[in-house]
DNA sequence: GCCGTTTTCGGCCCGACTGTTTTCAGTCG
């Protein structure tokens, strides 16, 4: 078993035991250990070889012991035992804003609720406000709840669905009898959020290749399995299509299977208008055959149409004389003109990415030290890393205050001397509190090499007041990158609500980079609105919002996400050198 | 269930907000 399925079903034991009223401190340590062990660096089987997961903090001889038989057996006793207690439907309700293990003990106790459905029932009903300590607005927030869990089912942020699929992809791209394979649809496009994930395979065994797809240690059940075509529910909840097709028709089908839907409408009149015909299966041509243009031509299978054999989609863009679109960027908002004149920008990728900025560590709520965080970078071949931790404000995860930022510039100049190849800048992830100031306090603050200022508290402000308070803290001199905000945040719930023009006009006013952050947890930007602010001269930096060394990597979704902004190289501030950052940072 | 030592059990993060109740409990970050 994987260190994230032992973390799940760690986390699964705290909700019931949550649920059912043990001890909190109990609760806290499986839900503690459950993190513990999803940001585990090493391999988790050397650990246990060792007898070294005790040695970990968080994690006790019971706990060791828990982990230990998860990962050698796939099964935990203790966790069967306690799952058999509880209906499956009780633990999903916890999914529902405002409900926690609380109410849940009392809906599944009195009302013998089992389900989300159930429970919407009961709502309906009127029976839920009756209850001791509940009431009509508990009622309707629970109502509203339910129903923006069904509004988001089967929807999933990018970042999630591609780190989910990365796995399975690369089992496929690896078996012997596949010849190409790529991840298309709307992943490959890198839109903000996914319904499903598709992969495509050139293969001359699609039966073979299928049969090994529909048998991944990944899938909860199949849901059609065809020669060509299957399909799979994924454990974590996506749905991932499966096709094969032959390697002359790759090209085609993975442009076709890549869209948008617009995009290769537009794209099939342009083939028509040159006399062509386009579809998944290739790019044809309608007239009759030339024996001067015949080295690209060949008499396809059926009805006499000639295929018009192109090796990559680079080429069949070419043969209808455009300029080869990225894939981020096929949503029939201007690409097509722009590739038509042959001024499709050059778009960022991950290797222009020469550091990050946003790294916590075990100084805040981060599960790696600076030391380790830093040699992570590193190995990714990053020039640069910098930390921020949270402030004081943060006080759940642990932020730092002015002496504790002291002692924490001691270590980063300790490390400085002492590792090669990697530079770190000392930063902070300062609340923006709710009047605008900004945590810790100028004077404490202009000690950083930069400041990050996010929103973390009272997100149920009118869009005027968040607006407000947010200008406000770009104002304040110190801050040098806006946090995880653009647009309206995507976590569990809505996101709150902000007058993005004019905060982009303050960050381009005050010279503060807006931050496209994209840690697998959540997605803050969308990439609408990048080209708009773009178009006003705004500064971006990409950053991962890490919290462990592998969440570092996580970087690559921002660039994905910039990539769907069209966003260049030079509209990135991490794709500088150390020198000129500082230069920037100084200003 | 973990941790730390004061070696054998007591303490474990905390403040804001909301809705319910009339002083507090539950949820969230």
């Amino acid at each position: 078993m994987t260190k994230e399925e032992i973390a799940q079903k760690l986390e699964e034991i705290a909700a019931i035991l949550e649920i059912k009223g043990e001890n909190p401190f109990k609760v806290r340590a499986y839900y503690n250990a459950a993190r513990v062990v999803s940001g585990i660096t090493e391999d988790l089987g050397a650990l246990i070889g060792k007898n070294q997961l005790v040695a970990i903090k968080g994690i006790g001889k019971n706990l060791a012991e828990h982990i230990q038989e998860l990962y050698e057996t796939g099964h935990l006793k203790e966790y069967e035992k306690i799952i058999a207690s509880v209906p499956a439907g009780v633990l999903e309700m916890l999914r529902i804003p405002g409900v926690g293990p609380k109410k849940v003990k009392v809906l599944w106790g009195k009302l013998r609720i089992t389900s989300i459905s159930g429970l919407e029932h009961s709502c309906h009903a009127g029976r839920v406000a009756t209850l001791e300590g509940f009431g009509e607005k508990t009622q309707t927030k629970i109502l509203e709840g339910i129903a923006q869990i069904k509004k988001h089912e089967g929807k999933f942020l990018y970042a999630m669905a591609l780190s989910a699929i990365e796995p399975i992809f690369e089992k496929m791209a690896k078996h012997p009898k596949v010849k190409i394979a790529e991840v298309c649809g709307s992943l490959r496009r890198c839109k903000e959020i996914v319904g499903d994930a598709d992969i495509l395979l050139a293969t001359a065994s699609p039966k073979e290749v299928s049969d090994f797809f529909v048998k991944l240690p990944q899938v909860e059940r199949v849901l059609a399995h065809g020669e060509t075509k299957s399909s799979v529910m994924l454990k974590m909840g996506m749905q991932c299509d499966l096709r094969c097709v032959t390697v002359e028709e790759f090209p085609s089908a993975l442009h076709y299977f890549t869209g948008s839907k617009e995009h290769n409408v537009a794209m099939r009149q342009i083939a028509q208008e040159k006399g062509m015909k386009m579809n998944e299966y290739g790019l044809f041509t309608l007239r009759p055959f030339d024996p001067s243009t015949s080295s690209g031509l060949r008499v396809s299978g059926a009805g006499g149409e000639r295929l018009i054999l192109c090796k990559d989609e680079a080429k069949l863009f070419e043969k209808l004389g455009m300029e080869y679109i990225p894939p981020e960027m096929r949503e029939n908002i201007g690409e097509i003109e722009a590739a038509k004149a042959h001024k499709i920008p050059k778009l960022v990728e991950v290797k222009d990415i020469r550091g990050v900025f946003h790294c916590h560590s075990t100084w805040s709520d981060g599960t790696a030290s600076i030391e380790e965080m830093a040699l992570g970078a590193k190995a990714l071949g990053l020039e640069f890393i910098g930390t921020a931790d949270h402030s004081e404000a943060a006080h759940y995860a642990g932020g730092l205050n002015a002496k504790r930022v002291q002692e924490q510039f001691k270590e980063i100049d300790r490390l400085n001397k002492k590792l090669k190849g990697i530079h770190i800048f000392k930063g902070i992830e300062a609340d923006i509190l709710p009047d605008g100031e900004v945590d810790l306090g100028e004077k404490v603050l202009s000690t950083f090499d930069y400041v990050v200022a996010s929103v973390h508290s009272k997100f149920n402000m009118t869009e005027e007041e968040m607006t407000k308070r947010i200008i406000k803290a770009i104002k304040n001199k110190t801050v040098r990158i806006l946090g995880h905000m653009t647009g309206r945040l995507l976590l569990s719930r809505e996101g709150y609500p902000v007058n993005l023009a004019d905060v982009v006009k303050a960050c381009v006013d005050y010279d503060v980079a807006i931050e496209i952050n994209s840690s697998p947890m959540r997605l803050d930007i969308d990439w609408r609105n990048i080209p708009f602010a773009k178009e006003k001269g705004a500064m971006f930096v990409i950053n991962p919002d890490a919290h462990s060394v592998s969440g570092i990597a996580n970087y690559r979704y921002g660039v994905g996400i910039a990539r769907k902004g069209w966003l260049t190289a030079k509209d990135i501030l991490n794709t500088r050198s150390i020198e000129e950052i500082a230069k920037w940072l100084k200003k």
